[in-house]
RNA sequence: GCCUGAUUAGCUCAGUGGUAGAGCAAACGGCUGUUAACCGUUGGGUCGGAGGUUCGAGUCCUUUAUCAGGCG
């Protein structure tokens, strides 16, 4: 499926665009972040909740739902939207290639797929890219993504380089079993680890396929920052400009402004919602725990100028009785706010970027800002 | 009044002669295409009190206090 996706404007002082793209669900702009739902269900939040922190695209995940409930299950729903009760925008589902490395070891990867061992219940199964696009034509998201191997940092080049090749002939086999083409974005993903010409190599030859749109994979797999941003250099030169650029797993706040200064338009990652659960809060000044004692007689909002659910409603203090008395509204309240805290950055980074004034709105926010 | 049992970290309890431990709680840290409401670090004890035996006692003996049962 055609997103149609159209540049808005480019930046005049760094590979940042804005830009828009269509589904069914209406327009979309980016730069985006998206939320991550791995199993239907973005944690602990419902989807009037997920409404409220002004998300867009989300994301679901076909190794989980593969497992469980199985793709038939969702399919007797009508698809994804229906299963999960979200209308209100496109969904993206990851294709199963980061539980290859999360999940699987290296020797268990072969060029016909990669044997698992179910987390569920230790049954052994099979992935292949021609099973996780079925899987994923089944799940009917809007956007679906080529099956491919996130490999191990840090791994030799020579891993690497077999990695990629494989990886290639794993997104040319997913093209040609994508089967709802005409409501299904089909992306390719680029890897190649921290070495330059492997990840010229990737993008060239995951481009010559002609996917819908291209991620960026491999990144914040445990390198230093330095490596994650040129990860990023060294494939968008060879992305075409009229096609979505996501990279994959990255949420961090400074790392969402030095990405779409590098030319990414999407990103998602499980931080927001996973430090949520974990009691902490994104604030422009770093990210706080609100567990920590000193937040037991705060009365003010997560932050001052959030105009989320939660800093509309509740003190620190509230949060923290919460977070020590174990309740559950914790993490949700603290997941609408990191939510929408992202959102919110890149509406502010979407502004930026209209304004031509990124890089010194990205000095501005280092400069508070304590990683 | 007599008999038994208990008393060790904030709490619940291990530790039966050789350098005082665990879980939970507390304080704090980590988390980047979710195997994570998770993981980690740190602090915290005159072993109820007083005597005694012993090279050495949380551990054995005497005594005492408190608590819980049982019998009168």
């Amino acid at each position: 499926m055609n997103l149609n996706y159209k540049v808005i404007k480019k930046s005049s002082e760094c590979s940042a665009r804005l830009g828009e793209f269509e589904t069914i669900y209406g327009i979309s702009k980016t730069p985006m972040f998206m939320p991550v739902g791995t199993q239907a269900t973005v944690k602990n939040l419902s989807p009037e909740d997920i409404i409220s922190t002004k998300s867009d695209v989300i994301l679901s995940n076909t190794y989980h739902l593969w497992l469980r409930p199985g793709e038939d299950i969702v399919d007797m729903h009508g698809g994804l939207h229906n299963f999960m009760n979200y209308k209100n925008g496109p969904i993206l589902t990851d294709c199963g290639g980061f539980q290859v490395f999360s999940l699987a070891n290296p020797k268990d990867i072969s060029e016909e797929g990669v044997k698992f061992k179910s987390h569920i219940n230790g049954e052994s199964l099979f992935l292949t890219p021609e099973e996780s696009i079925r899987v994923q034509n089944k799940l009917g998201a809007d956007i679906i993504m080529s099956f491919d191997e996130c490999p191990y940092y840090p791994c030799t080049f020579k891993y690497m380089e077999n990695s990629i090749e494989r990886t290639l002939r794993w997104a040319k086999r997913c093209k040609e079993t994508h089967s709802k083409s005409s409501t299904q974005a089909l992306f390719g993903i680029v890897q190649g680890g921290e070495f330059p010409e492997l990840r010229k190599k990737s993008a060239i030859e995951t481009v010559a396929l002609n996917f819908d749109g291209y991620s960026i994979g491999g990144v914040s797999v445990g390198e230093d920052n330095e490596t994650k941003y040129k990860m990023i250099d060294y494939a968008i030169p060879y992305l075409p400009e009229d096609k979505i650029r996501y990279l994959m797993g990255v949420g961090d706040p400074i790392d969402l402004i030095e990405g779409v200064i590098r030319g990414v338009d999407i990103f998602d990652c499980v931080l927001p919602t996973r430090l949520a659960r974990h009691n902490n809060a994104f604030t422009k000044y770093g990210k706080i725990n609100l567990r920590n004692k000193k937040y037991m007689d705060d009365l003010s909002p997560l932050d001052n100028e959030c105009d989320c659910y939660t800093c509309k409603n509740y003190t620190k203090s509230y949060i923290r009785h919460l977070i020590v008395s174990q309740e559950m509204l914790a993490s949700r309240l603290l997941s609408i706010h990191n939510i929408r805290f992202l959102t919110s950055l890149m509406e502010e980074i979407r502004l930026a970027i209209k304004n031509d004034n990124l890089l010194e709105f990205r000095d501005n926010y280092i400069s508070k800002y304590k990683k």
